[in-house]
RNA sequence: GCUCACAUAGCUCAGCCGGUAGAGCGCUUCCUUGGUAAGGAAGAGGUCAUCGGUUCAAGUCCGAUUGUGAGCACCA
């Protein structure tokens, strides 16, 4: 699955997979002439270029970029031929060891094993060989000189695995044409405008402030608007859908942990524990450790548990915007995507297994329907499941093959029933059992997991969570786990991205930006602006001292999605110019019949203006 | 956590080969009352991330720390 996050693709005939892997070849022959003794590791081609690894004998920069170019350039002039050589095996391994390539030797044998094989294949093109499957193109001059760029340089593992050696990665872009090249950058910086990090500082959404803590975002006053927006939202989503609202604390003692059976596996995920001196009736000291919660699962197993539940009861579904603590590693922390605290759209559905399904099928369209609403397209549905040949697979996940295996095939069975399209992600369970994830892609190219629905089979056990049946006995019920407009942290980083800022009326922080074309009409401002407020809109009076043109200007900047524009025609009639965001005519109105409008447009949460 | 890069005013950034800090925006005050993307003037604002080293002298060179970014690993 890491290749999958990397962008790599499935080797292909065609002409632009060629020339991304021959361009692999080319920059490693440069590389190795740049850096004279370094060693190879991998070097696929992947979504918008290629990539090569290197054991280098001293560092590359990027300052060092432009020279590889010019030496890779310089071997596309001069037209070397690929030759394919296929060797036995015990040539190929004896070749490697002459090359001095250790990475790649080690990489032949376990080749060799796995599909015991007797031939590996080779690629020579100029003084330059490398162990590969190809194709490639048939000679260097089939490359274009100029649709290729170096981007970065980064460490990569080994393998992937962060118990090797870390390589230096070199990445680039490549295509057919320049044209293409030109456009993907242009593309690609473009996106970087509208970055969450960029965009939430310039419009006052969250801000990060390292004496509170890495991780841990500040929400402004406008970014706890789409906040409350969210968790309004959710919260009639879940009341149609029959959930029920709990509250629990942030914290809960340790050993609650160890019984669901969170730790110690979590403990390095976890913040680490306040240790408190309680005293007994007799006076006795007691040491108790408190964690900050990792999740609402073991509080909301604890709402289960604080009454004898009937089957009757069932489906009880508690849902709560809950708040949790994880302990990220540095490098993993980023902007909104990655926080250390953050506040989660949870709920937890405890019924019997002839209810999974059913249950599991309203969680999904409860997705379908929200996503539908925030104007989400672009997302993929994700069936993890554990990986039975993860040789950690003891440390990862609960031991219960049986209930694995049966609880994968009915989430299987249920997206295939449902025609709902899926990738599988061997690997990616929780320890307690299957998920559904859906995973969106961030504007900087990375795949996020934003929302999830999980089968738990394993935890209500621990705890001991019954309900009475129909047969009088005591019964385990199942938990579903569900977090469709995922954590506030993580939807409101993919709305900025989404929108790039431009938020729907809706969801906007302010929501109508009034402007006076002169300190004459200011007065008929304010009124509008109060009366907007007392309809609970949330509207801002321009300031007074700008020129017309500059109070335009900040609301553009500001990508508020409409503007009211007042003067002596709109005071006179009682009406209001209205300009919407990003459209270029404007639409003269009463001002009742604006403000008619956008409540409808506001409770409608719809995506335009409803201008009827 | 690991690799590499970066850190100058609230924001965006300039500052050569070491000689003690600059612009635009924003902010404050004043003037301007302007019909659709920057009206004008003045002023305030910096221990150049922190700590240490080299040097007569460090924003500039070196080291460490912290933070940020691009990746890798991780991601209940």
């Amino acid at each position: 699955m890491s290749y999958e996050h990397q962008g790599e693709i499935q080797p292909t005939d065609e002409k632009l997979y060629k020339i991304r892997h021959s361009l692999a070849h080319v920059l490693a022959q440069a590389v190795l002439d740049f850096r004279e003794g370094s060693t190879l590791g991998f070097g696929p081609p992947i979504r918008h270029g290629f990539y090569y690894d290197f054991a280098l004998s001293s560092p590359i920069n990027e300052e060092d970029f432009p020279e590889i170019e010019r030496r890779m350039k310089k071997i596309l002039k001069s037209g070397q031929r690929f030759y394919r050589e296929d060797l036995a095996k015990n040539d190929a391994l004896a070749r490697l060891e002459e090359m001095g390539e250790p990475y790649k030797k080690e990489y032949a044998i376990e080749l060799c094993e796995k599909f015991n094989l007797d031939t590996l294949t080779f690629f020579r093109n100029g003084p330059f060989v490398d162990m590969c499957e190809g194709p490639h193109v048939d000679t260097t001059r089939d490359i274009p000189r100029d649709a290729f760029k170096l981007r970065s340089v980064a460490g990569a593992y080994w393998r992937g695995d962060s118990d090797n050696q870390m390589l230096t990665r070199i990445y680039a872009w490549a295509f057919l044409t320049k044209g293409e090249l030109d456009e993907h950058v242009d593309a690609y910086l473009k996106a970087q405008e509208r970055d969450h990090k960029k965009l939430g500082r310039q419009l006052g959404i969250f801000a990060i402030d390292n004496e509170i803590g890495r991780g841990l975002p500040l929400w402004l006053p406008h970014g706890t608007v789409i906040r409350d927006e969210l968790e309004k939202l959710a919260c009639e989503l879940e009341f149609k859908a029959g959930y029920k609202r709990v509250s629990t604390p942030h914290i809960a003692k340790r050993s609650l942990f160890y019984r669901t059976g969170h730790l110690p596996y979590y403990a390095d995920d976890m913040y680490p524990p306040m240790e408190l001196i309680e005293h007994t009736d007799s006076g006795e000291e007691v040491k108790e450790a408190y964690v900050l919660k990792p999740m609402n699962c073991p509080h909301h197993h604890k709402i289960f548990a604080a009454e004898p539940r009937s089957y009757r009861d069932l489906p009880l579904r508690l849902a709560e915007y809950g708040h949790v603590y994880r302990f990220e590693e540095s490098g993993a922390v980023s902007g909104l995507l990655r926080v250390r605290g953050m506040c989660m759209n949870d709920a937890h559905i405890y019924c019997t297994e002839d209810q999974i399904k059913s249950e599991f099928l309203s969680v999904i369209q409860l997705y379908a329907e929200a996503y539908g609403i925030l104007g989400l397209d672009q997302y993929y549905l994700r069936l993890s499941k554990c990986d039975p040949d993860d040789p950690k697979r003891a440390q990862k996940y609960v031991d219960n093959p049986v209930a694995w295996q049966t609880s994968e095939t009915l989430l299987e069975e249920l997206l295939i029933e449902n025609d709902i399209e899926f990738v599988t992600g061997i690997g990616e369970a929780a320890f307690y059992g299957p998920k559904i994830d859906v995973q969106f892609r961030t504007i900087t190219g990375r795949d996020e997991s934003v929302s999830t629905v999980q089968l738990d089979f394993a935890v209500p056990a621990r705890l001991e969570l019954a309900y009475v049946g129909r047969d009088g006995e005591l019964h385990t019920p199942y938990c579903i786990h569900r977090a469709p407009l995922s954590t506030h942290e993580r939807m409101v980083a993919y709305l900025i991205e989404h929108y790039g800022g431009a938020f729907p009326t809706w969801l906007a922080p302010v929501q109508v930006l009034v402007v006076t074309v002169s300190e004459k009409f200011h007065q008929y401002g304010e009124q509008l602006v109060a009366e907007l407020r007392s309809r609970f809109i949330r509207a801002e009076l321009a300031p007074e001292s700008d020129t017309v043109s500059k109070k335009i200007r900040e609301g553009t900047i500001r990508k508020i999605p409409n503007m009211l524009v007042l003067g002596e025609r709109e005071q006179e009639d009682q009406t209001v110019t209205l300009r919407r965001y990003g459209v270029g005519e404007q639409t003269v109105l009463p001002k009742n019949q604006f403000i008619e409008h956008i409540e409808k447009t506001i409770s409608a949460r719809a995506p335009e203006f409803l201008i009827n």
